[in-house]
DNA sequence: TGGCATAGATTGTTCTACAACAACAGCCGT
DNA sequence: ACGGCTGTTGTTGTAGAACAATCTATGCCA
């Protein structure tokens, strides 16, 4: 959570994630510095930064677009997400203050579903997901994890089809933590694998029809 | 590899890893800038970039200073190096390219280890390290390995005790190539785990004793 | 001594200017 | 008509100056 007055670079950060500027649009210094009413220097500043965080890409001489995650970048995130995930679940405990954050996650997805609101839904199952990495108690982990997860916001944004990608594991949510809490980290490291593969299965298999048909 | 010809966030960036800023030293704009020969506005670009590489610490109205990591970043590091390494030992094939590189990083660091050259044995340590990372083709791990490696050099810098960091550790450099080859990447891993436990504990070790005493 | 106000220095931001480069359009020759 | 070349145009890359906002340190006063 470093700097939440670093107003330009997170309102510009949001304003990505939440699908205002489609995947791959250019994003012109000129026009948006003065749509966004602040200088192009500023306004290059806080290009570095979401290009560091892989939101946007940054060639030379051409400028930013926002970032279109391609198929292998997906599988990259995934198997980074496996990576993470895993041992972070595998090694947590219990009793650490994120199981709360898990709890009030999966409750907040069950809701959504219900009220086939796939937005909230899409924001609660990253935010249960999110807690898990939270687990391990490591800023770098969980840095790294806020970067692929936008970056994967970006990839769902361009699918467009929130039911599909979400609806599915709201009940696997609810069953891995169950699993977690009674059966222990390992077992539901076993788990949460599978439901990765499952999950990574399921953009690939939206994003290879959007791209061919 | 991204941007090679970014010369002026490389260049820093290699001068601050040299040790040529010590850690905690803060960079004024206005001085760095006339002795880089750049303007201010290029030089908070690449400061924006390093910032977010965790190369250098940024808090606002104070500027920038080469950062200097904790002990809880110390320990934070080490946390991220098993998960991250661990886990691409062991899935990682004996047939990946990167053995190569395994491999004359190993034969490397014992070139320096008999030359007692302390310098290019910390950078043969650390490529052996690059190059297990280098096993599980993520780009994403790579990079996070990249930036934490890099902090941790920055460690490195203010125990100013090479030998003592990193001689200990090349024959196990060879032994731990061989477990990968002979067992798998499981019996590997799990060796590595030992290895950096061991390795956090020394760092750990020399830093209290820096700041204590 | 301790607290406060002022002065100095640094960063944050904007503006202007121009060089470097890329994309595009039209021209030329074949 | 087509492919390649060249100049035009727009954008990015960088520099420099200016000023506001903020921090730091000095020195004053009680």
């Amino acid at each position: 959570m470093p700097d939440v007055e670093d107003t330009l670079t997170n309102a510009l950060r949001r304003r990505i994630i939440d699908g205002e500027f489609a995947p791959g649009t250019r994003l012109s210094e000129i026009s948006l510095a003065e749509k966004l009413g602040v200088s192009r220097n500023t306004l290059r500043e806080a290009f570095r930064v979401l290009s560091e965080q892989g939101l946007v890409e940054h060639v030379p001489h051409r400028g930013v677009s926002v970032a279109s995650p391609t198929v292998a970048d997906v599988v990259d995130i995934y198997r980074a997400r496996r990576y993470v995930e895993t041992a972070a679940l595998a090694a947590g405990s219990p009793l650490h203050p994120a199981v709360t954050a898990m709890r009030e996650a999966v409750e907040q997805s069950e809701t959504s579903l219900e009220a086939r609101d796939w937005r909230t839904l899409g924001t609660a199952n990253m935010a249960f997901h999110d807690a898990i990495v939270a687990l391990a108690d490591s800023p770098r982990l969980e840095r790294l994890f806020r970067d692929i997860a936008a970056e994967l916001r970006l990839a769902f944004l361009e699918i467009d089809n929130p039911e599909a990608l979400h609806a599915p594991f709201v009940t696997r949510n609810r069953a891995l933590l169950e699993t977690f809490l009674e059966h222990g980290g390992p077992a539901a490291a076993a788990e949460l694998q599978d439901y990765l593969v499952l999950s990574e299965r399921t953009v690939l298999g939206a994003f290879t029809r959007l791209r061919h048909g």
